[in-house]
RNA sequence: GUGGGAUUAGCUCAGUUGGUUAGAGUGCCAGAUUGUGGCUCUGGAAGUCGUGGGUUCAAUUCCCAUAUCCCACCCCA
């Protein structure tokens, strides 16, 4: 996937009256004049790859995923920063509530895995354009006692986005939609049957959750379930993770009617959860055996890393012409898991000592037989 | 877009009521009978004190502007 994409293509998708179209996004104008836009979010990109590349062709239900860069214009603070990464997943072509769950319960799975604790699933719907069209007067006549009550910001929303007033943060604002009608309770009854599909689905393998109807997503293509991963570690934005059904993108976008579903994973807020509970991610293991010239055989030691190196081990040699003891220091420093001293007799005799560096156990090897000084070293990986 | 804080060595930070060569810890480099790491000791290198102006005999210190980073609002991953 591309990293920016043409500016219609996010305003298109994302919707343009979002937060994110109208005052988050890079944008800027390339050579031919033309408006193009770092990519805000993995999810219109993907639509447009799944477009061009046929895949509505494709066994359903296609599962796609990527890691990418992302970009938000905006002051950043805690959790939240300009270029960010997200890791996600979408899944075309499965209308039902099953689908739904797999997401739900695969990021459950990863989040076990990492030994994560205390992050939270909320789950909601905010329907399909239809409930919600219903629904949207309902609330208005709801809040229309109460827009004295209101931040200006909202009775702002009043017109334009009156969902948004039930996600205020203003202490007045919450008071004053305590007790407003949900969505939720206002569901057509194809929606009410699929999110009944989907709490069902978690009942059965017991995983838990809470219905939280106040969930509202900030991009316009989603429809019926949403959901997020909250944590409390990573400053005032809690959402880990964010997702939801967008049953009405890949239409929108110019493909064949196909419902969609997918989430995000923010991969900065997650490692700051995993900080946050002391959780320690295995290390990229480094280099494999550290090569020791001693006295004047740099040369030798170079041309043997060069055919450990064809054989597929990770090895290291001085480059510095520093003394022994130096390269030891840097191989202990650097956390190496072995070392092999080679001075003028052990070229000459084709023999080694191999050194695990943990654990201080030496072992004789020949220089000649790779394969076996390869055994050695992965039998500690 | 709005508000607050920060910026001094690679990193984490002291400091200067304006006054000679700006410090610590850590890291880095070297050495402690010349071929064996972690501990200890000794020595060394390293800073346009964010940038640009102003005040002053003199500015890292005071004033103004600006940039970047951090935190918060809005909203989101």
């Amino acid at each position: 996937m591309p990293t920016f994409e043409q500016t219609e293509l996010f305003s298109r998708g994302v919707g343009d009256t979002t937060d994110v179209v109208q005052k988050e996004m890079y944008t800027f104008l390339d050579k031919g004049e033309r408006s193009m836009t770092l990519r805000p979010e993995g999810t219109a990109g993907v639509v447009r790859s799944f477009l061009e590349n046929g895949m509505a062709s494709w066994p359903s239900p296609v599962r796609l995923s990527y890691n990418i860069n992302a970009f938000r214009y905006e002051n950043v603070q805690k959790g939240r920063y300009r270029e960010f990464h997200q890791f996600g997943v979408e899944a075309f072509g499965a209308k039902g509530p099953e689908i739904d769950a797999e997401l739900i319960t695969l990021l459950a799975l990863y989040f076990n895995k990492l030994g994560l604790q205390e992050t939270k699933l909320q789950i909601n719907s905010i329907g399909c354009p239809a409930c919600r069209e219903l629904y949207h007067q309902i609330l208005k006549q709801y809040l229309g006692s109460k827009l004295k009550d209101l931040c200006t910001t909202c009775r702002q929303r009043y017109d334009k986005n009156p969902l948004r007033i039930l996600d205020c943060k203003e202490e007045r604002c919450r008071q004053a939609t305590a007790d407003a009608p949900v969505l939720l309770d206002h569901l057509c009854d194809g929606c009410q049957v699929h999110f009944n599909g989907l709490k069902r689905e978690l009942d059965d393998i017991e995983l838990p959750y809470t219905v939280n109807p106040r969930i509202v997503r900030g991009l316009d293509y989603y429809t019926r379930t949403v959901f997020e991963f909250i944590s409390e570690h990573v400053g005032t934005q809690g959402t880990i993770c964010g997702g939801g059904r967008y049953d009405g993108l890949v239409k929108t976008m110019g493909g064949p009617e196909t419902p969609g579903i997918g989430f995000a994973l923010g991969v900065e807020r997650l490692l700051m959860e995993l900080r946050a509970q002391a959780i320690q991610l295995p290390e990229a293991p480094g280099c494999d055996l550290y090569l020791a010239a001693a006295g004047q055989t740099g040369a030798a030691v170079r041309k043997l890393a060069w055919q450990m190196r064809q054989a597929g081990l990770a090895v290291e040699t001085d480059l510095m012409n520093r003394s022994l003891k130096a390269q030891m220091k840097y191989a202990g420093k650097n956390k190496l898991p072995y070392v092999m001293v080679l001075g003028e007799d052990e070229i000459r005799q084709q023999t080694a000592m191999i050194r695990c560096l943990e654990t201080g156990q030496e072992q004789s090897v020949r220089l000649d037989r790779i394969e076996e000084i390869a055994a050695i070293v992965r039998d500690q990986k």
